[in-house]
DNA sequence: ACAAATATTTAGTTTTGTCTAAATTTATTT
DNA sequence: AAATAAATTTAGACAAAACTAAATATTTGT
């Protein structure tokens, strides 16, 4: 696989959204940055190589190949912004640029013992799933805080209110975006919850608890 | 700075050996597994962009520009390879070919923070010294640890006797080769000496100072 | 110093991945 | 169901980095 092959079987799964879709040649060109007749003549080869299929006009999909070719990049390049985040210090929002050249490197070695140091995380600082070696994963779903029950885990990733007065209340206990969270336990007389941050635990209201959203991984 | 480019230049410095020396196409051919018509091509545009001096049939020599081109690539090398054997847990003999990928990775904030990351080493699991950002660095030079005065400090980067006896002893004391040693005393008497081998204390006697090879930092 | 050997460069191709412009197919409108 | 618009593919070109084969320079051996 070259470093461009990989990015169109990147940009496919992604704009396929986790479905069997077919994407069609100006999606792919729109999203590279590159003109149709270049995604044709790229589609080609993928095809000649069992990676997509491809039927002249009506668009591409990933076949099993393909898409496990693609679920590999993707953990590659989230596993590296887990590294990014957690040991290099970098923001949860500055990652990306890096990781997609990280996610290009050769190595199953190298990618398994960077997982095991990270302590094998299932999320990347966005709260996206990190896919397992042979390419299963979880999906994720963005939900308040408030709609989820005691014992759910994950990464904080935006919030309803941006008033100032919230933003300030989440700077003040040092909540930012990227950080982890668990739920503890949950008052039902006020709808309050004590809360896991970042290993360090803390009480919210319910009104913190419905406007601070997390992505957390499906149940299955 | 293409990749390929990356890999002439870096090539040109080491076998410039640290020195303004002349270097041959063919030379340079030999280094890189390629045809010497290659070579003269690649030289041509280097010289174009002023990172090598280039007379033709002469041979080349790296520019200032390229010296410290050629520099900020080793430096990178160097610290990734630290990296894969001091966190990722590598040996320090199967670092050089994923290093020779993630050397090629732009960005230069993950550079310093992956320095800080590291505790700033000044050599890499082999010995060699790591260039600094501004491309100043010490030569290292391979010794006998019974030549260094107390308080010297370097890499085990090889063996003078190599015979069953002596690699079982180093093998049931842990010393492996890649480890950092430091002289912390010697006797005069004997010429044994304690050292530390990976921050633990023990005591070697001559015979194994005399066959043990440390590469060290040069004074200046 | 001159012929032979070796090293280097030039000229002309190839492959990969891109592009433009033209041709073709599919979709949309009326 | 044409006509028009939009999407897609084809054909031909180009740049980067490599190659082969031929031409030219330099070095070496006598």
């Amino acid at each position: 696989m070259t470093l461009s092959e990989e990015d169109y079987i990147k940009t496919i799964y992604h704009l396929s959204g986790g479905q069997e879709a077919s994407i069609s040649t100006n999606a792919i060109a729109d999203q590279m940055d590159t003109k149709p007749s270049s995604v044709t003549d790229m589609i080609k080869k993928l095809s000649e190589k069992n990676m997509v299929n491809y039927r002249k006009y009506k668009g591409v999909s990933l076949t099993e190949k393909g898409r496990l070719t693609a679920l590999s990049i993707v953990r590659k390049h989230r596993l590296w912004e887990v590294f990014l985040v957690d040991k290099l210090d970098f923001a949860w929002d500055e990652v990306h640029e890096v990781a997609e050249q990280l996610e290009h490197i050769k190595s199953d070695k190298l990618i398994d013992k960077l997982d095991t140091y990270l302590g094998n995380p299932r999320v990347d600082p966005h709260g996206d799933p990190i896919p397992s070696k042979d390419g299963e994963f979880k999906k994720s779903v963005k939900k308040l805080v408030s709609e989820l029950p005691v014992g759910s885990e994950g990464v904080c990733v935006g919030v309803n209110d941006s008033s100032v007065a919230f933003l300030k209340f989440l700077d003040k206990n040092q909540i930012s975006l990227g950080d982890t969270l668990k739920i503890v336990e949950r008052e039902d007389f006020d709808g309050s919850m004590s809360i896991l941050i970042n290993k360090r635990e803390m009480r919210i209201s319910d009104q913190i608890a419905s406007n601070l959203y997390l992505e957390v991984l499906e149940k299955n």
